[in-house]
DNA sequence: AGGATTAATGAATGACTATTCAGTATGGTA
DNA sequence: TACCATACTGAATAGTCATTCATTAATCCT
């Protein structure tokens, strides 16, 4: 069924990873499973990623690049940097919560080795920590916050405790949702960066 | 040379599991490499170990067990709560800052799946962030910190940022010393906390 | 129609390695 | 010295899976 094909072929192996990986684990997920739920041949997979490391990267891609456009798009929108510091918290919880399995991806199983983190956190955690950092300086140069606070370690305390909120989250099985978190979050954060 | 064994061959195995797993990561380290660094033979390691997952889970109760004594030590001696959430970030980041090989193996290799996250959540961290709670409720009650705050999600994001720390340090191979950052997180946890 | 191109298949391969266990060494004991 | 219990050894096993590639199918083009 050559050409006819849905270009989405790629995207339907992605989502079966998803639901394996999350399911049993990366290094228990062989690919014949992957290649079983997406409903393609074993052989069909290597047409779309060079090895199995790559499908988990570009699970990664995929969920980072919803994290750092939505982000963008949010701090274009005016608002005070308070204001804007409790939208990136909403939205992070907010898509972590959306999707359990894809959760488990990223604040996992992504977590392999020091080889796979150090470039996930060079590529693109970077690029979000540096829109977190932005938010930081505007709110430095108006008043908002604190001025002799490093923007940089500002970025990295708020990115760890939304972090370890959605791992929280993840490994307890309990339904709540995620992003009802947002205000007692908001709240602490926003405090240590001296908000009274 | 049976009887006269050194009781620390156990020791042994896991001081080379942790050289080794630091280096290689968990996966490609082979059993009989951890073997040959420890100067016995492959067989000699299920002497010690069921398995090769069990030597990662020692080495992890025997770090976590450093965290949670001298944790506990520091806290039974007087002082505000102030002064003991300090010293509970300056431990942290001292014994993560001690020895980079073991970060690692904290940091990222500890942290494969979920269902080995989820053991070690339940067990050891438990412990800990029930530690770090302590210290949130003292502080409450004599006003030190804001009464209004959940101390398990406090606890929580106290860790979460000297977690998020300890990763950063492990990834950025500079040579810092990573206690040297105590400070500043204590200003900013504190800050949060509601100290003025 | 039929030759050419691209996509997909899935059985076979090859490499890897955790774990076992029959055998060896050591030191204590009678 | 002979025997026993314990500790250790490391080659062999047994199973697992990522990856390849010869083959088949679908579609396009003239």
């Amino acid at each position: 069924m050559a050409r006819t094909s849905d270009g989405n072929k790629k995207e339907r192996i992605m989502d079966a990873a998803v639901v394996e990986i999350a399911h049993r684990g990366y290094h228990q997920t062989t690919v014949a499973r992957i290649a079983k739920r997406a409903g393609v041949a074993d052989g069909t997979i290597y047409l779309y990623f060079k090895n199995k490391e790559e499908i988990l990267f570009s699970l990664f891609d995929r969920a980072m690049g919803r994290f750092i456009n939505e982000g963008r798009t949010l701090l274009e929108e005016p608002g005070s940097a308070t204001e804007k510091m409790r939208r990136i918290i909403d939205l992070h919880l907010t898509l972590v919560g959306e999707d359990r399995d894809q959760a488990i991806i990223t604040q996992v199983e992504l977590r392999h080795s020091l080889h796979f983190m150090d470039q996930l956190s060079r590529a693109q955690v970077g690029e979000y920590l540096g829109l977190i950092g932005q938010v930081v300086v505007e709110g430095q140069q108006n008043g908002e916050f604190r001025a002799e606070l490093d923007p940089v370690f500002a970025a990295k305390a708020v990115f760890g405790v939304l972090d370890e909120m959605a791992t929280d989250w993840v490994l307890s099985r309990r339904n709540t949702r995620l992003e009802s978190k947002a205000a007692v979050v908001g709240d602490f954060l926003l405090a240590g960066l001296g908000v009274g």
